[in-house]
DNA sequence: ATTGAAAAAATATAGTT
DNA sequence: AACTATATTTTTTCAAT
């Protein structure tokens, strides 16, 4: 599992298919001069590495009615794992993302909900979890900037 | 821009394209009962709609040696728009995402750094913008959850 | 708004340099 | 490791219900 080497080409066509997962091979082929098969190789070769996880689509949560965001700070029972703390995490489908930090906290836990009195019951939720002892929540206001493929 | 309702088929069909974004419309249609011109028709329209922002590819950054993420919280100059805290950001290439946030702080940005050496000169360059009064970091230690689509 | 059929395009799998 | 050619699958378009 140590670091792939990405050449030039590489490069190319992952940040295409970071564009656009649904390009097809020959697009992007026209774009880094390779033939169609060519680029598939490379892409079947990104996946097997794990360099490529998988292809996802891009929602737009407001769209949807999905209104409030929120970064919450969880800190933690004494000698909580990070398993117990996911397996109680992922019951909350409202949880988008989570994860450990360093700091006071122990995790940092993406919400989603439908409006703030949707978040409030969502937080009151969590909150109820025995592993669970402090929440410290800031609501998103506006999405800045977003840089799809890591983000 | 008002909140689009979903059928269930147009909710089996996004759920699907979260899962992988390069599934066939045929495939699709498969599993939710469908023609693949079915399935095309609905994906134009979320599409349209602005429900599905676009297609990507998850990439792995650890596997291409970006060991080091960081979420830090921006404290800004008086006065500075987000705009202009926009503007500031997306000058380094480290910035994955980046919210406005209610809170002490401004905003909260999500660093991708190939080492804590690394890591570092970017929080010392972003330091130095003029619109950036202060910065607060944490540093992930392990992604415990993640949804994808919103995340 | 979905279906079905036909045309066009893209993909997978060869074999070749 | 990449290209060309080919068989297969998928997408797209269009007419019809």
């Amino acid at each position: 599992m140590g670091p792939v080497p990405l050449d030039d080409l590489d490069e190319q066509i992952v940040a295409h298919l970071i564009r656009d997962a649904r390009a097809s091979y020959a697009e992007i082929g026209t774009g880094v001069g390779l033939s169609a098969p060519a680029v598939k190789r490379r892409v079947d070769r990104l996946r097997g590495t794990g360099v490529i996880k998988g292809f996802t689509a891009r929602i737009d949560p407001h769209a949807l009615g999905w209104t409030t965001e929120a970064l919450v700070e969880v800190y933690c029972e004494p000698r909580t794992t990070p398993a117990a703390l996911l397996k109680c995490l992922e019951r909350h489908p409202e949880v988008v993302r989570a994860e450990t930090v360093t700091g006071k906290a122990d995790a940092v836990v993406r919400l989603l909900a439908a409006d703030v009195r949707h978040l409030e019951t969502v937080l009151e939720r969590i909150r109820l979890e025995s592993v669970v002892r402090e929440t410290h929540s800031t609501v998103v206001l506006s999405r800045l900037l977003e840089r799809p493929g890591n983000g």
